[in-house]
DNA sequence: TGTACCTTTGTGTGCGCACACGGATTGATT
DNA sequence: AATCAATCCGTGTGCGCACACAAAGGTACA
């Protein structure tokens, strides 16, 4: 009998321990059936007390099962921030090469009602072994979320969460707490309790996506308890008119030549920011969401001062962890996984982007 | 013959491309001797062509190896700091085991000249495979580098860098830009160009470390580039009298009453923080480095504002990783890894704590 | 007592790879 | 022609595990 060189438990190990084959240590493991209830006790005994920790590598290779995982994303057209996503998960699934792991990723029309829901649909039909979601609304999500709940697929939400339907495990930033700390920042730059815009983003009449609203919840929340003296305005875009932006813009600051700061809660901080660089206006203070190439230009241009970013590529990389982990490591996984609420500017800005494929000389 | 059902390249499939056996494949695929010119050149041509990327856990799996990783590090008790980088390190070295890998973590006295090189000598005579450092002192760390790329042992520089000793890589935050970032943010606490504080850490007459001076630098070339007019004050403590930090800052603040804003280069804000709650004195902007508990605490308690954080965790779970790239996986590591400089206040901090062990609802 | 059937258990093979061993071929030397 | 060394190459075994298959033991019934 070849000994055991190094500390790690086997299989082997147990078996001899337990008194039996490495068969029926294994039957036990895998709760397959055909162990007699003695032996599934002894063994579970020995299991537990020498903590046998099983060699995933080693089982991975012998079982040769192959995983499928699907992604399913809003519709975005070169949209950065969603893209960054995706990288963070293609990258994430080709260190897991070696254990068979496929990504697929489908999109659906995040404007369109029902669009959310049909490619669920699709999506459960490829039987897939585990699933990434960007969630629509609560009501849209629900039909999907409860067809995979029954057939027993786990599903990630990324982005922003729906706790009802009780994921097995989300992945992305608190936006209340996220415009909570937004707010802090500004009030520092609005000096003199000067007044602040609020740029926003409307769709149908309503605010674009629900992080858009919990952020300004969360931003109006601390305003109110820390500066109440701040005179909030508001200015709405439209997603369906963007050439209209700039005649809003201009009616607005000549209405409100005095403010002189700005907030938005959605990724098209860029809008202000390009619009300051066109007519030469300077030192408008500005603060956004997410480093979007154009947004990031601006922030090296100094026409936005501060960007919130959420760490899609982490997300991404992140959510397909979870899955590698649940189902072949089948590890207890984290249900709530915030990301960080970081700030940028122009002078650390540096240091967040592609982190990943950065190899500079600073 | 069975086939590959995967798509993944095996050394097999390799070997009837080449038309050879698979000891052969095994032989160039490792650079050992005893194959013909004709046939080393027929394999690496296919391997090429192939593009072959071998199963690294099954080949962890057949040779067991062990690899002895070191890590060596300044002296702290109980100093949050280090600790953090320490449980990044061991998080890491879990998630590897099954790859054999063993960490052993050594000290040396970073306020004791030549304890560096004698750590680094113990630490030598044990030939591990790879060495993470913080280095001290060039001149103190200098010796120990060269024995090691002497003896082919890769070593990673952790939490500062000297890039004359060409480390394998490099884990840390650029302190120049993290002081050049705090100048920013603190150039918005002090509205009307108000005075400035800088709280020193003086060991031996001169600053307690490079980090402490690079980031002072920084912070002062952002003041004199963007806001000249604000005045900075010093304020020196002294490692070695730590009894007399109050008495200091007694005799600073009544000479000194109109500063009402502070910064510090070192981890030690807590000592301000403390103070300013211990005097009841409110209202005082601090900012500081690192998330050691009590700054932790001051922060929350309202006595510190802003504290820049350099990701410890991350820095020591980073490095191992980078070892195991190098020396497992045998990828290409990145040769500068700047940590991101986050800014963390009361408001965002919940996202920073204990990221790898939070399971919370919030 | 034999047969059929079920339950319980052990053994063998292969996953992709590393490495030891031994076989084949060649050329040089006696 | 025999011997030997050197060079080159193929095969076999095992890493820890999953899983198929077969063997062993037990029970029921004719």
């Amino acid at each position: 009998m070849r000994e055991n060189k190094s500390e790690r438990i086997r299989i082997k190990d147990i078996a001899i321990k337990a008194g039996v084959s490495v068969g029926t240590v294994d039957r036990v493991i895998h709760g397959r059936s055909g162990v007699s209830e003695a032996s599934k006790k002894k063994v579970e005994e020995i299991l537990e007390q020498m903590n046998y920790q099983p060699n995933m590598y080693a089982s991975a290779l012998a079982s040769n099962k192959k995983y499928n995982l699907t992604c399913l994303l809003p519709l975005h057209t070169q949209e950065d921030y969603w893209m960054d996503i995706e990288a963070g998960m293609k990258h994430a699934v080709s260190t897991y090469k070696d254990f068979n792991i496929r990504l697929n990723i489908s999109y659906y029309d995040q404007y369109e009602s029902g669009a959310f829901a049909e490619a669920g649909k699709k999506m459960i039909e490829t039987m897939p072994d585990g699933v990434i979601m960007a969630p629509s609304s609560e009501e849209e999500t629900k039909s999907t979320a409860l067809q995979l709940k029954e057939k027993n697929i786990p599903f990630i939400f990324i982005d922003s969460n729906i706790k009802s339907l009780n994921p097995l495990s989300f992945y992305g930033q608190n936006s209340h707490s996220s415009g909570y700390f937004a707010a802090r920042i500004l009030s520092l730059m609005a000096e003199h309790n000067e007044p602040v815009v609020i740029f926003r983003l409307i769709y149908g009449g309503k605010l674009g996506s629900n992080q858009q609203r919990n952020r300004e919840e969360g931003f109006r929340e601390y305003i109110r308890n820390n500066c109440p003296g701040i005179k909030l305005y508001e200015l709405n875009f439209y997603v369906k008119n963007p050439e209209n932006n700039e005649k809003l813009m201009e009616e607005f600051f000549s209405a409100h030549p005095e403010v002189n700061c700005g907030i938005t809660f959605n990724s098209k901080a860029y809008i202000i920011g390009e619009y300051m660089q066109k007519i030469k206006r300077k030192g408008f203070k500005m603060m956004g969401y997410d480093l979007l190439r154009r947004n990031v230009k601006c922030l090296k241009a100094g026409s936005i001062d501060f960007i919130i970013a959420q760490q899609p590529t982490e997300q991404g990389q992140s959510s397909i962890e979870c899955l590698f982990e649940h189902l072949i490591l089948k590890k207890e996984v984290k249900p709530y996984n915030y990301m960080p609420i970081t700030l940028i500017s122009k002078e650390n800005i540096d240091f967040y982007l592609d982190a990943h494929v950065r190899t500079n000389n600073i």
